[in-house]
RNA sequence: GUGAAUGUAGCUCAGUAGGUUAGAGCAUCAGAUUGUGGAUCUGAGGGUCGCCGGUUCGAGCCCGGUCUUUCACCCCA
């Protein structure tokens, strides 16, 4: 019989037990973050209908969505045959009419206008599931990964991007990593583009900008050349982008900057009051505005975030932003929305080169029971049912094997106690407990196990 | 999608100007008076050298393609 040699999809990963506990560890610390702020949790299919995502994301995004093929038979239905030559745009729309989730936002803004009448708004909710894009793979990057979104629809008060903030304080604060939150308002960079007379190449004018702490002043001249920027425009851009001072500075520069555009001066006014707030609420991270952030879906409208770990290099680690109308595109208009998502993958990749995950994310099971035989191991299975009772996780070998061998096992497992149960222990019903990290054994009563655990 | 690098036992890597049965360390498994792990010793198993094709009398080593991983660009968590 032929056989595979076994694999998965390019950017796709297996996760073993230790990875797979600290991935929870981590979800578990977000998702306590988030319930502490009372937000809800929503789940959403794997697949949406592919109208439901395609254009949201701009045309790049939507190059790198998974598309699912229809079932049947679906190149006849698509009038094909092996010979005609029709192009893959225009076919796949045809054979498709379903894509794998792209974020987590457009499904929700999805949801909120399906479930209008069952939503008390404002609405809350956090989300912690999978998304696909068909993005060639890097390091911090996956065509499979986790996103942790956190989203307040139905308000527009400054509160909710203030809190926000706090919860990516609070939520790093508790994994122990230190972050730079770095924001800007969308606003801001429209009135960028009208004061340069470039109202429309506001797209652009942003792409260019946001790359230069990359590639540089000249660069970014050059770029924005290249992309039909008149030069008087890019002059005026110029101040702008050699400006340099604190977040205060920088607002005081952007008031006078932005005077002619009511759009961009009211950008900074949002951003002042954000600022504010977060200021009062005294928070660990660093908050720094940032005017070249301006990477990010093109849906947002007001604050834009970004949160970038200040130990390790990986691209942000969390995003997000206030979208005003984002469940207009669904027929619900007049709603507003902020949020952002934490990568939990880009988070476990920093976590990881870092050393800071909590040492009880290796801990399997609490305590091993060493199987003699049947006798002896039916004792271990009445006292596993105390234990666990009382919230120890344990295990039986399963089989009679070697003393050697099972030791050797919870050894391996980084199990803490094994517990001996042989002739002698049945007899007298009574436990011998081995500590395996110091090496030293105690002989109790059985009936003392439960306490006895407990309390080491 | 564009450009580049990488791919040898489970893992980390050797492998000499292409030449007979491809090596090491770690890991695994089995032993060293059969109620005790993490140390040591002995031994064993394990590789169609990513895959396909080509050049050659002969290829892990050369060439082409393909896939994976990684890096830069693009974009992004």
């Amino acid at each position: 019989m032929a056989s595979q040699t076994p694999s998965i999809p390019k950017g796709t990963r297996d996760f073993s037990p230790v990875e797979v506990r600290r991935r929870e560890y981590i979800f578990g610390q977000l998702k306590d973050v988030f319930r502490l702020h009372g937000y809800q949790p929503i789940e959403t299919p794997a697949m949406e209908n592919l109208s439901t995502l395609l254009g949201k994301y701009g045309e790049e995004g939507d190059k790198l969505l998974f598309k699912v093929l229809n079932s049947g038979n679906f190149m006849a239905d698509a009038g094909i045959n092996a010979s005609s030559g029709i192009d893959s745009n225009g076919l796949s729309l045809k054979i498709s009419e379903k894509g794998l989730r792209y974020d987590l936002t457009v499904p929700f803004a999805r949801y909120v206008v399906q479930h209008q009448n069952e939503i008390n708004f404002p609405f809350r909710r956090f989300q912690v599931q999978p998304v696909w894009r068909a993005d060639r793979p890097q390091k911090g990057r996956y065509r499979e990964f986790y996103q942790c979104d956190v989203d307040v629809i139905g308000s527009n008060s400054l509160l909710n991007e203030a809190e926000l903030i706090l919860i990516i304080d609070e939520a790093f604060q508790r994994l122990n990593l230190k972050v730079m939150v770095k924001i800007n308002n969308r606003k801001i960079l429209t009135g960028i583009a009208e004061v340069t007379g470039q109202a429309d190449k506001i797209v652009p004018i942003t792409v260019a900008i946001d790359k230069l702490e990359k590639i540089g002043l000249q660069k970014v001249r050059e770029e924005m050349e290249s992309q039909g920027i008149p030069p008087e425009a890019v002059e005026k851009l110029l101040p702008l982008l050699s400006f340099e001072g604190s977040t205060a500075e920088k607002l005081t520069f952007l008031k006078n900057y932005l005077a002619d555009s009511e759009t961009g001066l009211l950008g900074v006014k949002e951003l002042e009051e954000v600022l504010g707030l977060v200021v009062s609420l005294g928070i660990h991270s660093k908050v720094e505005l940032d005017i070249s952030l301006a990477r990010g879906l093109n849906y947002y409208t007001g604050i834009i975030i970004e949160v970038k770990s200040e130990e390790a290099v990986i691209g942000s680690i969390c995003g997000g932003g206030r979208y005003d109308n984002l469940t207009g595109i669904f027929g619900l208009a007049g709603i507003s929305g902020v949020g952002v998502s934490f990568g939990a993958d880009r988070i476990y990749d920093v976590m990881l080169s870092l050393n800071r995950f909590p040492e009880d994310t290796q801990a399997s099971t609490r305590a091993l029971f060493v199987n003699f035989g049947t006798a002896e191991a039916a004792f271990a299975m009445q006292l596993s049912s105390d234990l666990r009772k009382a919230g120890i996780s344990c295990e039986l070998y399963p089989e009679a094997a070697k003393l050697k061998k099972q030791f050797s096992y919870a050894d391996g497992r980084a199990v803490p106690f094994v517990i001996i149960i042989g002739e002698d222990e049945l007899r007298d019903q009574k436990v011998t407990v081995k500590n395996m990290r110091k090496g030293e054994q105690v002989t109790i009563p059985a009936k003392e196990l439960v306490t006895h655990l407990s309390r080491e």
